[in-house]
DNA sequence: GCTCTACTATTGAGTACGCAAGCAACTGTA
DNA sequence: TACAGTTGCTTGCGTACTCAATAGTAGAGC
């Protein structure tokens, strides 16, 4: 059997655009995660998609939306938004509300407490995500940047 | 107790550049990771992460890298690393290497069989990468998606 | 040589998802 | 009215992570 050849890697030398892009959006995606993630639980007990549900149903007509509409928002399967929402239910910051017209359909309906925790959480969280970004990017970057992203959705 | 007030919402109206960027961020990975990832699971049974450290791997000088410098590359916590490698050492596509020099570190080293999995794995992830990212921006884009990411790592 | 601190790696416990399957309610077709 | 297909939501189960605690090793100061 003969040794290892020495050849470094069968790795195209430049790898396509494409996919650099993929990998930078997979370290840059956790690292602001991990970041963000670990500010906002320390300061308000909150995970990120608890936030991002919060917000979502706050921007909301009346503060309320379907489940499933929710779930594609936050890009969840439907399980997914289930279980969030038990957490947030629990903690008595959303609560479930009937659609007469449609028996299937429940609301996730924003509660007064969910709102107010959305406030306090609100200001130090929008901070530390300009900190973070701001700090890296400057404003027609950051427009650019949310505008390519936007694409993949 | 009075009904609830007429006022939409008590978030600004348009939300810093910042604040776009990041929500971007976050639906952008959801909806490349969900689509790449069960690609990837279902051609070749590996997920996204299996595919990243090997393919870091196979980058590397002799295949290998120590433990603590893979997860940081893969933006992964010393004990995610040791799961993540607990998969591949078992299906044979990485195996340990001791450090002489020093007694706390094992290298990740990649098998033949990993080099194999690899190569057999690489050409359709990367095609499916281009397609998803191809499809939605150009060649410039990608180039200025990818310089803009690497900055928040 | 010792001691103290820093680093690498693993393990146990807990969590946040996803997928597959299932139930109930709606919609369209005949 | 009856039946098929679709949609909204939940549940069971599996998995890929995290954090906190632990153990062994290295290196610096004395």
């Amino acid at each position: 059997m003969s040794r290892q050849v020495l050849t470094d890697t069968p790795v195209l030398e430049t790898p396509p655009a494409a996919v650099r892009a993929w990998t930078e959006l997979l370290r840059g995606h956790s690292a602001a995660t991990r970041l963000l993630s670990a500010e906002l639980q320390r300061t308000h007990c909150l995970t990120i998609n608890d936030f991002e549900a919060l917000s979502t149903l706050a921007a909301a007509e009346g503060g309320r939306m379907r489940r499933v509409d929710l779930a594609r928002r936050l890009m969840l399967t439907a399980s997914g938004v289930t279980r969030l929402l038990e957490g947030l239910e629990a903690a008595g910051l959303v609560e479930r509300a009937e659609c007469p017209a449609d028996l299937r359909v429940t609301y996730a309906q924003l509660t007064e407490a969910g709102r107010e925790k959305l406030r306090d959480a609100s200001c130090g969280h929008t901070g530390s995500i300009r900190t973070l970004f701001e700090e890296r990017l400057d404003e027609d970057e950051l427009d650019t940047l949310a505008e390519l992203l936007a694409r993949l959705g």
